[in-house]
DNA sequence: CTGAATCCGGATCGATACTG
DNA sequence: CAGTATCGATCCGGATTCAG
């Protein structure tokens, strides 16, 4: 069970010395919360897709959020970039290894948020009443 | 398995018309993001603690940001804040049923984080390398 | 088609000083 | 002890425009 073992992890970071404003977990948070990223893994989850495609997938982003997604994801190694030498050239994108490896927690915490979110949102409402 | 199940997520989204920038997953996973809530919530594992004990134990975060958080945290539902009217007047935060029940998602993240820290690490080298 | 470059408004964050 | 108020710097994200 992970509930037990969550709550000594902080501690033992600090034992180790690790610098918590800059520990390799919030690096990977950080790219969950790009707002994008996340979509973007999920889109290719269904198999490699070129530039506009997953633009079409993602109604709201613009161009640059996702040019600039897809570098971060392709910079930390969970996407790869092949280009084609067509005319007019086209651009694939698909998950690496690790980036297929992170589907499975991360549909671990998405299947927590679609549980919970009810919940969620009473207990803003009732918090914005009271 | 989830990394089955992860892929037809979107899929299902967009069937069902949903807000794809507005989803219940995106507010969870902007708290996670949050730089602080994160860190909070596995200090807070470990047991109650009072305001400037949470800020100790998380050594660069300003008052500011702390109270900001914790609101945050509070709002949602996941931790609850109590006054002992003593004197000087002290507050302690603790985990709600909900709270705790997302140590465990995040603990799965969290290891993958750590297993994948230096492959991450490595591909951001080659990067910048090449 | 696939991006890069630029500009800009708003949100965010940290430090400081102050209150009960 | 537990915050609040305010300011300034920085960052982020969107729209637009240009290029290969």
């Amino acid at each position: 069970m992970r509930d037990v073992a969550a709550p000594d992890r902080l501690q033992v970071w600090k034992e180790e010395g690790q610098d918590l404003g800059n520990c390799p977990v919030r690096h990977v948070l950080d790219h969950l919360a790009a707002k994008w990223t996340t979509l973007i893994l999920l889109e290719l989850a269904q198999g490699p897709a070129r530039f506009n495609a997953i633009g079409r997938a993602l109604p709201d982003i613009s161009k640059r959020m996702l040019t600039q997604s897809l570098r971060d994801l392709e910079r930390d190694g969970l996407i790869a970039r092949e280009v084609f030498p067509t005319k007019p050239p086209s651009v694939e994108y698909r998950l690496t290894d690790m980036g297929l490896s992170l589907l499975g927690p991360l549909g671990v915490l998405i299947d927590w948020a679609e549980l919970h979110a009810a919940p969620i949102a009473a207990a803003r409402r009732a918090y914005a009443a009271g």
